[in-house]
DNA sequence: TCAATGATTCAAGGATTATTGAAATATGGA
DNA sequence: TCCATATTTCAATAATCCTTGAATCATTGA
C-alpha cells in the first residue's frame, strides 16, 4: 500500500457509516453481504449506501461481485492488513514505542469465531 | 481509543500535509518541532500549518507546549498506538487473517512480550 | 515602551464530501 | 414480453473541509 492509497483509505474510514460497513463486512467474511442487506443493517437508504460502498471500493478496502440480482460486497483483508502495516511502518516509522503495544495485542488475539464477534 | 476518537483520527490522517506532519513528528521524537520549522519543512504557509496542527491536536495524535516564543508540537505515541490497536481490534475484529501479517511486521522491529506491556 | 519574532485567528472563497429522492439500469421469473 | 427486485446513477442541496492573506496575540530583548 502506497501513500496515495493510504490517504484514500484513511478518508474512507473517517466516516461513521463507512466504518460501520467495514466492520460488518469483516465479520461476514468471504461470504460478504449484499448491498441491500448492508443498507438495512446500517439503517441508511439504498442510494446512500451505494454512495458509501463506491467510496470504500475506491479505497480498495472492499470488493464487489454480482451474484444474480444482488451485488455482494466483501472486505479486502489484504488491503486492511496493508493499511495497518502502513500505519506501523511508513507512518510511524516502525517506532517500537508505538508499534510494540499494538502488535502485542494482535499477537495474543486467538482466532475469533464469527459468533463471538456479533 | 473509542470510535469517535478513531473517526477523527482517520480524518486527520486522510490529508497529505497532515500525514507528512505526523511522520516528521514521529521522527523528531520527544523533542518535537516548532510550528515554524514544521511549516518550513512541509512547505506550507504559517497559517495553513496552524490550521492542520489544530486539526491534528483535536484528533489527539499530537500535543503542543509553549517554549518561549515557539510552540513545540510532539507526536502522541500512545494515541498512535491506540489507533493501530483500534484498527486491529475494533475495526477488524482481531481477525488473524488481517492482523497477523501486520503484527508480524512490527514484531521484527520490537520484540515485546505481553507481560512487558502490562 | 517599542520593535521583532513566532504563531494563531479570522473571514472569504473555493473545493470536496454527504444526503436526498427521482430516474435509470440489470437480472430473473411469470 | 412484462413485471418485480436489487442496485446504481444523477441532479440538487447541504454540510464540511481547505487555502489564502490580513489582522491579532504572546513572548522576548533592546
Amino acid at each position: 500500500m502506497d501513500q496515495r492509497q493510504a490517504l484514500v483509505a484513511f478518508g474512507a474510514l473517517s466516516q461513521e457509516t463507512r466504518l460501520h460497513i467495514i466492520r460488518m463486512l469483516v465479520v461476514s467474511g468471504p461470504d460478504g453481504m449484499a448491498a441491500g442487506a448492508i443498507a438495512e443493517k446500517a439503517e441508511v437508504s439504498p442510494s446512500n449506501v451505494s454512495f458509501h460502498l463506491k467510496e470504500l471500493e475506491r479505497s480498495g478496502l472492499i470488493a464487489q461481485q454480482r451474484e444474480s440480482r444482488s451485488i455482494i460486497y466483501t472486505a479486502n483483508y489484504e488491503a486492511l492488513g496493508g493499511l495497518i502495516r502502513f500505519l506501523m511502518e511508513d507512518c510511524c516509522g516502525g517506532n517500537p514505542d508505538i508499534c510494540a503495544p499494538a502488535a502485542a495485542v494482535a499477537a495474543c488475539c486467538a482466532p475469533a469465531t464469527k459468533e463471538e464477534l456479533q
